[in-house]
DNA sequence: AAATCGTGGCG
DNA sequence: TCGCCAAGATT
């Protein structure tokens, strides 16, 4: 913490009497003011909605990919109550591929959740949010920080990536988000609230564009000079080998295919139809279970088949 | 707590 | 071609 005698004007000479993200925070939220993207949900007329919108489409899905669909997602539900009033099948078809499809009838059942026990109004509060199908720690602060101006710890994959590198000295966060990380979000988050949620937007952006992880941007990187890996001279990952994501030949893949037709099709599919997307029946039967028993696909009598009406 | 859950672009 | 990657949540 701050030693209270520190002479305001020789913070060069104790490092350790100063707090942590001093150095760190003005030239993040200066090349942000500069550089951040103009997109849609930080537009002030996005509101909390559209911030909401927009975290659940992001999670896991690269920016370009979410533009189109968020502007008629908006366009067609622009608020809450809009969107509850519609069957979730109709919030799984115009989720189109996004993929992950249950973040679709997560953000149906959130908009109901939000007009039945919150007025139709994004709540403010971070453990309301936390409480909504499909917000979990990340999108609750993103939230409350991005929508509201509060002050939360926003630790999401860019962020981790670049207190990785910036401050811990390493190539690539962990695997799974550790206890350390989160502390060491919360001394690095500035005091003042205003100042907080521009640090969580400036510091997500620039591992979004800069600090990426294929890293190529660190000739443009504000904090370059302090960078703990740069430092080091930028060490290889090491350790065990991070997580991959396999998809080819897998359930996903079949699930993917299943409901491609489901949204396609604006009367009750039958069984034959579905038949055709997979040639293994044993892969195919569990996939479409899946989809039965995620709620994403409501089965009907006589092997028809449909999204959910409810 | 490790596994599961889509999709497409890029090198 | 294929592996990596992209604003996570849930069980």
């Amino acid at each position: 913490m701050t030693a209270p005698t520190k002479p305001p004007h020789h913070s060069s000479s104790a490092a350790h009497d100063t707090d942590p993200g001093d150095a760190l925070h003005a030239p993040v939220i200066d090349w942000f003011a500069e550089n951040a993207r103009d997109l849609p949900w930080r537009r002030p007329e996005a509101g909390p909605w559209g911030v909401m919108v927009s975290e659940f489409m992001l999670q896991q899905t690269p920016v370009s990919r979410v533009l189109p669909v968020y502007e008629q997602w908006l366009a067609r539900w622009p608020r809450p109550a809009d969107l509850a009033a519609e069957a979730p099948g109709e919030a799984v078809r115009a989720w189109g591929r996004l993929g992950y499809p249950r973040r679709a009838l997560r953000l149906h059942g959130a908009a109901a959740a939000i007009t039945e026990r919150h007025g139709g109004d994004v709540p403010t509060d971070h453990a309301h949010l936390l409480a909504l199908p499909g917000i979990g720690e990340y999108t609750a602060a993103a939230v409350a920080s991005f929508a509201y101006g509060q002050r939360h710890p926003v630790l999401d994959t860019n962020v981790r990536r670049v207190f990785a590198r910036a401050v811990t000295g390493v190539q690539y966060p962990p695997n799974a988000t550790t206890a350390a990380e989160r502390k060491l979000a919360r001394a690095l988050l500035p005091d003042d609230e205003h100042t907080a949620s521009r640090w969580a937007a400036a510091s997500m952006e620039l591992g979004a564009l800069i600090c990426t992880a294929k890293n190529e941007g660190c000739h443009r990187c504000p904090i370059a000079a302090l960078c703990a890996w740069r430092l080091a001279g930028k060490p290889e990952h090491d350790g065990p080998p991070r997580r991959g994501q396999t998809y080819a030949g897998t359930d996903r893949q079949v699930r993917g295919k299943l409901l491609a037709v489901l949204r396609e099709a604006h009367v009750p599919v039958p069984q034959s139809a579905l038949d055709r997307v997979w040639h293994e029946p044993v892969q195919r039967a569990r996939a479409l279970d899946g989809l039965v028993s995620d709620g994403l696909v409501e089965p009907l009598p006589e092997g028809l088949y449909r999204l959910p009406l409810s």
